[in-house]
DNA sequence: CGTTGCGCTGGACACGTGTCCAGATTAGAA
DNA sequence: TTCTAATCTGGACACGTGTCCAGCGCAACG
């Protein structure tokens, strides 16, 4: 039946993912091998590269549920407040694992189909978050900046710019500066 | 004699870096192999690796030395002004070498010391170019925000989200919120 | 006109990636 | 229980990475 034995493979694919996340833990992105986290898995690894389609995909992967177990964004408080209180979600979250952090950015940034399918899901994520947090009518280059400055800081702290830990600190000034309202009139000195 | 051989040294390296950055407009950086680029350059492989430390360090050097060719920024206009102008100079230098650019950011992420030196100079460069574009008494943030919405949009195109021609038109209303003079007083709606 | 030494060569190495497939296992249906 | 089909296995494959080293060749120096 169907449902038997995609239960069997959803089991298969969940050790897989439990290993992979593991074996980040234990000895860093540069470390792990597909057929390490196989064998942790307890599974060959031609079978691990039936359900990865490479390294970045389970990294990748990885990342996405990692992220879409957070709790969503809090409602209240002004409109700063929320922005920043949904960046500095997103960022607790992010580095609550670090290894997995340091993972996916280079991994992101494969060509597979299904990286490509993953970034576009993670960024609409990210999008999205601000977007609920700014409200309706924020002006569309603020909701940009803030994405583009928010993705900035996860590749200076993927580069070793910045830890994951201060990620939040350094976005702090950063948010308030995109997100801070201001009269229409913008005063040129100089 | 020192300068002699010296001399031989620097035109083989020469020779490679050329090589590279050929190949990578001919095929891309997915296809690029060292061994490639040491048989375009008519040097064997070992040789390549002598100077090459890695397909990240090619990609890290080629870029900056493509960057640092690029002219200096202009000096007149308003800070709004000087500010864009300086990340459109950026972009443009940029977008000059699409192939260049796809290679550098993942090989930017790399761990190398060669790489990790090179991502530094990079990284300041951009600083410094926003610093002059500034000028005195910038506010932290705003710097701060400038260069963490430019490494995201690097890195966005990096990810195929952005072409690098696209980059300069959404960062500039981007650059317009971050760098615009405001009051001091905040108005916080809602 | 040797001799010296630096830079280059060729080719082997260990290792990881991702692919493939014939055959063993397993679970569920008849 | 026996059959069937989905899953998994073991192991080979082609390829790229980066390392290593014995030895070759050439240019300059004595």
């Amino acid at each position: 039946m169907s449902s038997a034995t995609s239960t069997r493979q959803a089991e298969t694919v969940e050790r897989l993912f439990a290993a992979g996340l593991e074996e980040l833990r234990e000895v860093g992105h540069e470390a792990l091998t597909i057929r390490s986290v196989a064998a942790r898995a307890g599974v060959s690894s031609a079978t691990a590269y039936t359900y990865l389609a490479s390294r970045s995909h389970l990294f990748a992967e990885l990342f996405w549920r990692h992220l879409t177990e957070a709790p969503g964004p809090a409602t209240g408080g002004s409109r700063a407040e929320r922005v920043q209180e949904a960046v500095r979600g997103l960022t607790t979250r992010i580095a609550e694992e670090p290894a997995l952090a340091a993972a996916v950015t280079p991994a992101l940034l494969g060509s597979d189909a299904d990286v490509a399918r993953l970034r576009l899901r993670i960024g609409a994520e990210f999008a999205a978050r601000f977007e609920a947090a700014l409200g309706d009518g924020a002006e569309e280059a603020v909701r940009e900046a803030l994405l583009l400055a928010f993705s900035g800081a996860l590749l200076q702290a993927g580069m070793g710019l910045m830890t994951y830990d201060e990620m939040a600190d350094r976005l702090a000034p950063v948010v308030a500066v995109i997100v801070r309202e201001r009269r229409i009139e913008p005063v040129e000195m100089e």
